[in-house]
DNA sequence: CAAATAAAAGATATTAAGGTCTTCTATACT
DNA sequence: AGTATAGAAGACCTTAATATCTTTTATTTG
């Protein structure tokens, strides 16, 4: 049998892993108490190995910071937090993301427009500026400021 | 060597081969000439088999038509013209890629946020909107006006 | 310096997407 | 009816994404 039904997200499954586990890094760590690849596996609920890997990914491209050894682990520094999230999109899925065309053509231009083009920039451009302009530390801030907000008292 | 670069797209290569198919259907086919795979995947450039699969999947979900035999081939039937583009996606990359949170979160709701829900929901759902409401035929309307604005007389 | 710890590195395995090939079946035309 | 045509169906292969495991290296602490 064919299966044929690929269940497509927007985001690769090692890119969904890079943005939670920098907000949690961003929210659980401090320059004082890092935090471990292991705790984040278990806490976030994603493989450990594979975790790492795109840990290490992100780390060789000075988007977090990591030491070594008894009391190691991840943290982010001054630069860390005003990584945006774009960039965290661009070195694990590549860029393309938000400059190829939604149907596979060579090129995406206005001025050779897919049938879908015009209906589907807007949407692309419109999150990717805004993702181009929202650090690390502003999206934990909004996280922190929804939670507040749900918990209303009775 | 680990590559871990994974070049996303918003759409699943059978996906954007369905649309382009499907456009090109539109366009040359005729209830008295239909258009056969062959000529649709060399015009395409895309792999006769694996286009054929996805014809298949399109005819038995009757968002597409055919008839076998010499003179056979692919064409849209009046209901086929009003078939909207996310039926075309929902068929091939499945449905989720609308509702789907983008980190990957087992639910998606304003009640339960991740912190990308915000920023990502107002195009998505604004995407999903436009695509639920053009059909094909529509969809090759806007194409034809695109060429004659682009093809302009010096 | 020795032991313990935790990330870095990379080899290997598994699964799903993408692609190819062969056989079968319906239709048209002579 | 017989043959050629073109889609339908399914087996099979290849590649890339995802996941696991093992070894190495750097760092802290006693
Ligand atoms: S040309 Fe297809 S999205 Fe721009
Ligand atoms: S909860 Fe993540 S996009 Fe809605």
């Amino acid at each position: 049998m064919l299966t044929l039904q690929s269940e497509s997200h927007m985001l690769s499954k090692s890119c969904q892993y890079a943005l939670r586990a920098v907000v949690y890094i961003a929210e659980e760590s401090s320059t004082t108490q890092l935090v471990g690849a292991q705790q984040m596996a278990e806490s976030l609920q994603i493989p450990k190995h594979f975790l790492s890997k795109i840990l290490q990914q992100l780390s060789r491209n000075k988007l977090i910071s990591s030491t070594k050894g008894p009391n190691g682990g991840f943290y982010l520094s001054r630069e860390n937090e005003q990584v945006t999230i774009d960039r965290i999109i661009e070195v694990i899925d590549g860029p393309g993301l938000f400059t190829a065309c939604v149907l596979g053509l060579p090129s995406c231009s206005s001025a050779h427009p897919c049938p879908l083009h015009e209906q589907a920039v807007g949407y692309r451009d419109g999150l990717y500026h805004k993702l181009k302009n929202l650090t690390i530390r502003e999206l934990t801030l909004v996280t922190r400021l929804e939670k507040k907000e749900s918990s209303t008292p009775k």
